[in-house]
Order: structure tokens, then sequence, then C-alpha cells
DNA sequence: TCCAGGGGCGCG
DNA sequence: AAAGCGCGCCCCTGGA
């Protein structure tokens, strides 16, 4: 069953109409007028005897419904995100025949993500904007759009497929929107700490640190640069140049090649410098209220599936800085990552089994070495970052034919990606997502190469247009199919982490789900459970159960594992 | 004064 | 040890 909440009024936001619909999304009922988000609320205490079947929430877009919930201590199980779901199926080669997915543009396609509400008395800075945006109103009929989605998967070619995608999309809007509520928790205190370790104490606005100074009059001495600003890389390239140092740039895998004095404090200074603009004082300021770090996470915000973000660089946190991140007072960070991810999805994908046996039970890499394709470890995985990236040259280059003739299957499923890229066509992922075609400027390039009197300037640029787009359509299963496990991985462990036996208590309403484990940070092939610490080594097993579900749910019975680095910690640096 | 684009670097 | 994929965000620069 399905129920979709409709706003009445653009005065009322929290006034709303809620429809019950059937498995193919026809109305049951006309609709009943209650206030949200009351309506998620189920009967407290629970009547006895099995749990009644749960809706499934339909809404334009996760982040306009949910968060409220969220904020008045409720959960959904389950949701149909219509916006994120559109997205796929719009462009699915799976789809490709069906009504939805050749009607003209309407404004479900022209719908953006909307950003994730405030918590109360914990606004984001960018909270005034926010508000703008959000829509008072509900669209015409998202009924009508989920009767369509419904049978665009029906009708489409891999309809298990899709109903698996759009589900673990949706699941995935829940998360990410439940991760936002939570936060990740932080300590100000020991973060201050280091950077002031490092860089010394917070200077006035507008100053160095006085460590950065130090270093950046080093770096003028060393060059006998005396007026040098290190930040102006055109400068400091000039200046470099002039001192005969011997660099083509200014970045730090070209200065690390060359002998000179001035080397050392330079890239002491970019590592520093980077540390106090990424992620010093100024960010602390911006992004951690309360003792949490909320970024907002854009589901699908990448073309290959995976997640971006938005404010506070959440997925790009240093390593630097984890020892911040320190679970509450009794309570663990359980820390997840899916050890080699990408090839084994690849394994799974290509349904070659001599590769899949080769990362049976542990490392990857190293099973690939037991299995006489290559020397070492680090062969191993260069070797397979290259087939998977599309790397020619070097050592990565020099590996390739050795994993051909070891895993034919797996590198002719990335040679034959590359090839349709290269030839302009749409590639697809495991369970549905399609790459998009080549940018406008293809055909003109492309066309301009073909002329007769097409300049040898214009054939290579074609020629590297071509393999360019090529290596993204190669890297776009593998990288779209890991992330649609990610996807499974958490959906199965949200499920999980609800059903926990001390998460129910029955005859009570259920406790807010961040008095529970709940999740709180997400890094494509890595998650963070926040968890009482009596409970961790049972999140640690659900983690590890989910993982093993998500690799049956994208590919069956093929024997491909993946395993999990598990740790439990009191702060996230300590992992791994 | 504003903004787009480049260089650079963090993460996977 | 290589420089192949996907991102977001910082600073600086130069043109409008």
């Amino acid at each position: 069953m399905y129920s979709v909440p409709l706003r009445t009024s653009p005065a009322d936001p929290g006034l709303v109409d809620v429809q019950d619909l059937d498995t193919r999304g026809e109305p049951l009922a006309t609709p009943r007028r209650t206030r949200w988000p009351d309506a998620v609320l189920g009967p407290v205490p629970a009547p006895p005897g099995p749990p009644a079947p749960t809706t499934r929430w339909v809404w334009d877009d996760t982040n306009l419904w949910y968060p409220a919930a969220l904020a008045a201590g409720r959960r959904v199980e389950r949701g149909h995100d219509l916006r994120l779901s559109r997205a796929i199926l719009r462009h699915s080669t799976l789809t490709a025949g069906t009504a939805l997915a050749q009607a003209p543009r309407d404004a479900w396609d022209e719908m953006v993500p909307v950003p994730t509400a405030p918590v109360p008395g914990l606004e984001r800075p960018d909270a005034l904007f926010d508000l703008g945006d959000r829509r008072a109103v509900s669209p015409p009929d998202p009924g009508a759009e989920l009767r369509r989605q419904l049978e665009a998967v029906a009708t489409s070619s891999g309809p298990g497929r899709l109903r698996l995608l759009l589900a673990a999309e949706s699941a995935g809007a829940l998360v990410a929107a439940e991760m936002s509520h939570a936060g990740l928790p932080w300590r100000e205190d020991l973060h201050d700490a280091m950077l002031s370790g490092v860089l010394g104490p917070r200077p006035p606005l507008g100053l160095r640190p006085a460590r950065l100074e130090a270093l950046a009059e080093q770096v003028r001495t060393a060059l006998d640069a005396p007026a040098l600003n290190p930040d102006s890389a055109p400068e400091l390239l000039k200046v470099l140049e002039y001192a005969g140092v011997g660099v083509k740039s200014t970045r730090k895998w070209d200065l690390e090649r060359v002998d000179h004095p001035v080397v050392a404090p330079l890239l002491e200074y970019k590592k520093l410098s980077r540390l106090l603009t990424a992620n010093g004082w100024n960010w602390l300021d911006t992004w951690v209220r309360g003792g949490r770090f909320r970024p907002e996470y854009v589901v699908g915000g990448v073309v290959t599936g995976r997640w971006a973000a938005n404010g506070g660089g959440a997925l790009q946190l240093p390593h630097q800085v984890r020892s911040a991140v320190v679970a509450d007072p009794g309570w663990k960070l359980v820390v997840a990552d899916a050890a080699q991810l990408e090839p084994r999805v690849l394994a799974g994908l290509s349904g070659d089994l001599v590769m899949a046996e080769a990362g049976r039970g542990g490392d990857m890499y190293q099973g690939i070495v037991d299995a006489g394709a290559v020397e070492t470890r680090a062969q191993a995985k260069i070797g397979m970052l290259g087939a998977m990236y599309g790397g020619t040259t070097g050592e990565s280059g020099l590996m390739l034919p050795r994993l051909a003739k070891a895993f034919p299957r797996a590198l002719e499923l990335v040679e034959q990606a590359a090839r349709a890229g290269e030839r302009g066509e749409i590639v697809t992922t495991r369970l549905g997502r399609s790459s998009p075609p080549p940018g406008s400027g293809w055909e003109e390039t492309q066309g301009s190469a073909y002329d007769e009197s097409a300049s040898s300037d214009a054939q290579s640029r074609a020629r590297s247009q071509t393999r360019a787009w090529g290596r993204f359509t190669r890297n776009f299963v593998v990288q779209g199919t890991a992330a649609e496990w990610a996807l499974c991985w958490m959906a199965s462990l949200r499920g999980r982490l609800a059903a926990m036996p001390q998460a129910q208590v029955p005859g009570r309403a259920p406790a807010p789900f961040t008095e529970q484990p709940h999740m709180v940070f997400f890094l494509h092939d890595e998650i963070i459970v926040h968890a009482p610490a009596e409970l961790a080594e049972h999140v640690a097993d659900e983690i590890r159960a989910a993982g093993t579900e998500a690799g049956k749910l994208l590919f069956g019975d093929f024997p491909v594992d993946f395993p999990l680095t598990v740790a439990i910690v009191d702060d996230y640096s300590r992992a791994k």
C-alpha cells in the first residue's frame, strides 16, 4: 500500500490530505484530512500480534516531508521519492520504450532537490535561502505520477532491477534525512586543540596563524622573494622558476620530485594552509553546532548515483580532523567499510568466477597475487584501478595484459563499456541507472574530425574527447553499481537497526531513533553507526549481515563476497 | 563589486 | 608507486 500526503493550503503547511493507494497506485478511499506529521504516527501502544503491513509514503521530495516527522520524534519505514525515481526512469535504457520515457518534459523533470530542513534552534547558515525554495503547495497529482512510474517499471525490460533501484534510492533519501537530523558527533574542544597545536593559537581575523606565517617566511627566504604571497599560484610559479627549482607547476606531486631547500617548508605550508581554510576555526564556527556536524547529503547528486554533499565538505573530511569525531559518553562509533568494493562489484557484474574466487573472504588484491596474475599487492591494486579508470600509462598500463589474461571476463566488461562510450552510446548499471548521453559539443567535435579538410588538430581533439568519454563510461558501470550496492547496504542496515529488539519496547511508543543505534555518516563505501556501547557488537553483526544481503540483492547466487572491515571505536581516527 | 574559470587538494 | 574515474571547496585572477 502507498500513502500520499498532499498540502492543502500555503498558509498552513501542516494541514494535509492523506490519500491511500493500492499496490497499483489506484485510490482506495477518499483522502483523510489530518495534520503532518501526526499522520505518520501508528497506534500507540502497538496492538498485540504481528505488526500490520506498513505503508510506503509517496512524496515529491523526501526533504519536504520527512524532516518535520523526524523533528517530532517519528520515523517512517518505507518511502518512494517521486523526484529521484522520475530522474532514474526518465533516462534508464531499461525504460526506453515506456510511455513515461517518451512523454514530453513536464514539471516533474524540472524539480530541483530541496535542501534538508534546518533542525529547530540549529539553523544552517543558509537557512534563510532554504525557506524561500521550499514548496508550500504540493505539485499536481503525485498519485498520477506514481501510477506512471509503476507502469514504466512494469513495462520495462528489467522490472525487478528497477523496483529494487527505486526502493534503494528512496531508502537512501530517508537515511540521508535521518543522518542530517542526528548529526555526526563532533568535539569542538578537541578540534580546536588540534588546530592550535599545529597552526598556533587562533589569530585575529585576516591574519595568518603564527606557524603558517613562519613557514611563509621560510619559503620567502629560501626563494629570495621577500614579497611573495605563497597563496598565489601564478606568483609562486614565477618565483620558483626564477630560483631555478625546476618544476612545471606548484603541485605537491611535482614539488616532491625535486631537491631544493624550499620544498620542505612549502609542502608544509600547503598542508597547513589547506587545513586552515578547509577545516579550520571558520569551518568549525559555520558547520558544527551543539556537538554535531550536520552536513547536507544530496542523494543521487552524482551522475553515477553516488551521493554528493553540500556545505562543509562532508565527503572530504580529512583524516587529520577525524579525531574530533567522538562517540557520546557510554556510546561507541561502529565504523565499517567495504574492502575493495569496486573490483568485487566488477567481478559480480561480469560474472567472472576466477576474479570472484580471488576475492573470497579476505583481501582481494592479495588474492589476485595468489592467483598468479601479478607479483605484488601494489601491482594488483594499481592494475585494477587502471582497468576501472582507463589508465594506460606507467605501471598501471603494464599490468593490464596480465590482468586481462587472468580475468578475461571482468576486463572484457570494462573494455566493452569504454568502447560503447567512445561510440557515443549509453551504458547502464546492474540495477538500471544509465549514463548521460555525451554533451552538445560531441557531434560537432566528432563531425569536424571527419571533414575532408579536417586538420590534424581537430582530429586529435576528437580522438581525445572520444577516449575521455570512454574512460567515463568505463568507470560509470563500476562506480554506479558500487553505489547501488552501498544503497542496498544502507537500506538493509536501516531496517535491521529499527528491528533490533532493544529498539522496540512493547507497550511503549518507540524512542526517537537517535536514542537507539543510528547511522551518522556515509562515505561511498563506508558507514558509521553511533550506538550504545553494550549494543556495538550486535550492530557490527548487523552491518556485516547487511553487506552480505546487499551482495545477494545485486548478484543473486553468484558467489562474490563483500567482506567488511568493522571497528568499534571511541573516535573516528582510530578506525583503520 | 561581482562572477567565472583555473590551480590545487581533500575524499572515495 | 600512478597521475586513469567521480566529486566540493578554497584562494586567486582577470574581465565585466
